[in-house]
DNA sequence: CATTCTTTTCAGTCAATACTGAAAATATTG
DNA sequence: CAATATTTTCAGTATTGACTGAAAAGAATG
């Protein structure tokens, strides 16, 4: 595929975001291609349009299918899987959000219930430091239902919403 | 300081989140490690305490600095700079969303802006794309006063503003 | 079932980033 | 202002993770 000068920017830093978003840069780039492109592309394509090895297409775009993030389609008289992004960005953001939850927030609430289960038969850890790790526990556990809502309710619901919490609250004087 | 087992398991699981979340093992380990100790602590016992470098300390510090997340204290006749860290979670989180936001989400911002102005005098680029980069646009910028909102409106009460939307779309009827 | 097409795997290389230790800079004390 | 304490900088090294190319595995075709 062709890119033009917008979409070359629009993928390079794309793919330079993605290392900060926790993707590395040929997982971003794929994603923002095919975001871009009207039609599905087929792995070969993909790999000369950035120039990136066919094995290293290969892998992101497993990364990329376990995240939910692109889906397989074909053409008829072509063997080749196609690939397409989802294109609504609600969808895309829920999507994300359900996993980052997954991966970043799941894993350190297990650890964080293991710290106070083994805290109940430890005398050493100082009562304080103890509490301070439930408030975490405790804390994390909300944001999670937080990102659940956020994905269930639907979105430009969850703006109004959102800033109209604000105007209430700040009516009722901040706190 | 001496850690307990629990302590431990707190600090290194914290580490190896933190290099999910995007920031380095030392930096996440510190932050772990001040907001447990019941008192502040200077760089060296950092250092001691977690088995790195002194200039480790030094630098990872100077990061923690400058999210916000920490803050320096003197103890009488001692000169050494003394840290700890923000207890408040909510705080926290409020500090972290902001410098996310500044970090992820500006520059991305200002990258689809430049887009859709090079895109105005551009015949080469179809409009079907150019739309997409001005959705990508419109809808970051809408996640952007989201940011702002979650951050303004005091959190608790947030939390019960979002689980109450999500009742009354429901009654409405899913949409 | 041999051939061709396509995707996946993987060992090795490369690039980016974290970390160390020593030296330099800065600050405090008498 | 010399001596000491403390922090910062930085060149070099180590570690981690990304990427490549070649080979293997898997699928479809005649």
């Amino acid at each position: 595929m062709k890119l033009t000068p917008i979409m070359q920017k629009y993928i390079l830093h794309w793919g330079e975001m993605g290392t900060r978003w926790g993707v590395n840069r040929t997982v971003a780039q794929i994603h923002a291609l095919l975001y871009l492109s009207p039609e599905p592309l087929h792995a070969e394509e993909i790999a000369e349009t950035l120039s990136v090895a066919r094995s290293n297409v290969s892998t992101s775009i497993k990364e990329l299918q376990s995240w939910g993030l692109i889906r397989v389609s074909h053409r008829m008289g072509d063997r080749r899987d196609h690939f397409e992004s989802l294109k609504n960005l609600w969808e895309m953001f829920s999507v994300i959000m359900e996993e980052r939850k997954r991966r970043e927030i799941d894993p350190t609430l297990t650890m964080l219930r293991a710290c106070e289960l083994e805290g109940s038969n430890d005398r050493e850890t100082p009562k304080e430091i103890k509490q301070r790790i439930s408030d975490v526990r405790e804390f994390m556990e909300t944001i999670s239902t937080y990102y659940d809502q956020m994905r269930q309710v639907p979105s430009p619901t969850l703006i109004k919403l959102i800033k109209l919490g604000s105007k209430v609250t700040a009516f009722l004087g901040k706190k």
